[in-house]
DNA sequence: TATAGTGTTATAGTTAAGTATAACACTGGT
DNA sequence: ACCAGTGTTATACTTAACTATAACACTATA
């Protein structure tokens, strides 16, 4: 996972988003636990409480659960209700504006086909 | 233009970034004034300090010039390095994480097709 | 029973974004 | 000369995001 953080988002929501990524790529199963806030919080050199802050939304949601002493789970059924509705949001919500975006630089298929998305970036060596 | 805004960016740079739209668009010209500060602040009922904010990071970027007394004019050139400009941002910084997403919620290209975009919404009645 | 690991709460401080109000300096047209 | 319209600056305040430090309550395990 990347270190670094964008400016264009609070750090809580982002680090709430990659844990949602993880979800959905099975990176984190149902049932296994979350890594702790403070362990976290040390690897990437940012404040417990926003660690803490990010975690709470994702119990607000439904998709983890606390067990006192233990750790924060992911909840069964987490992954489905996920991708139910990232699904709608994406397309409502961002889909829209992309597509606009697009339109208006010019953009070709050739273009956004071409580009690789990042994960698929290698080492340059 | 729409009076809402969005709270997952400063109102200052949606500003912006409307802006910029609407000359890539050419609904403003080069040559152009914009809108005064105090018109688009009574209007999207924010304060002339937000707005003062958007305009002179539009300056900043060299996109357009202040004449003193009179108001703030779009630069020739302008529309051509915002194209050249927002298409490599779009491409380097923004679709590859677009693509992720996409990966990630198995989306497939007909459900992205038939979402239209914004622009082309109807009233309902 | 001690200890180290969980999440959680408390207190206090900094910074950025936005608001509210008011004033200043310049320009063009009457 | 006036005046209404520009951008700009100053002062002061609120809120959200984040940090720093410390302590509390619970749980499993040696």
């Amino acid at each position: 996972m990347d270190r670094e953080w964008n400016d264009s988002q609070p750090i809580y929501r982002q680090l709430r988003d990659r844990v949602v990524a993880m979800i959905l790529d099975e990176a984190l199963k149902e049932g296994d636990p979350l890594p702790s806030v403070r362990t976290v919080a040390a690897e990437y050199r940012i404040n417990p409480l926003t660690v803490l802050k990010s975690y709470q939304q994702l119990a607000d949601e439904g998709l983890v659960e606390t067990r006192r002493g233990r750790g924060m789970f992911i909840n069964a059924g987490a992954r489905e209700s996920l991708l139910r509705e990232e699904r709608r949001k994406f397309l409502e919500e961002e889909w829209p504006r992309i597509r606009e975006t697009i339109a208006r630089l010019g953009l070709s298929s050739d273009e956004l086909i071409s580009m690789k998305p990042k994960t698929e970036q290698e080492p340059e060596s």
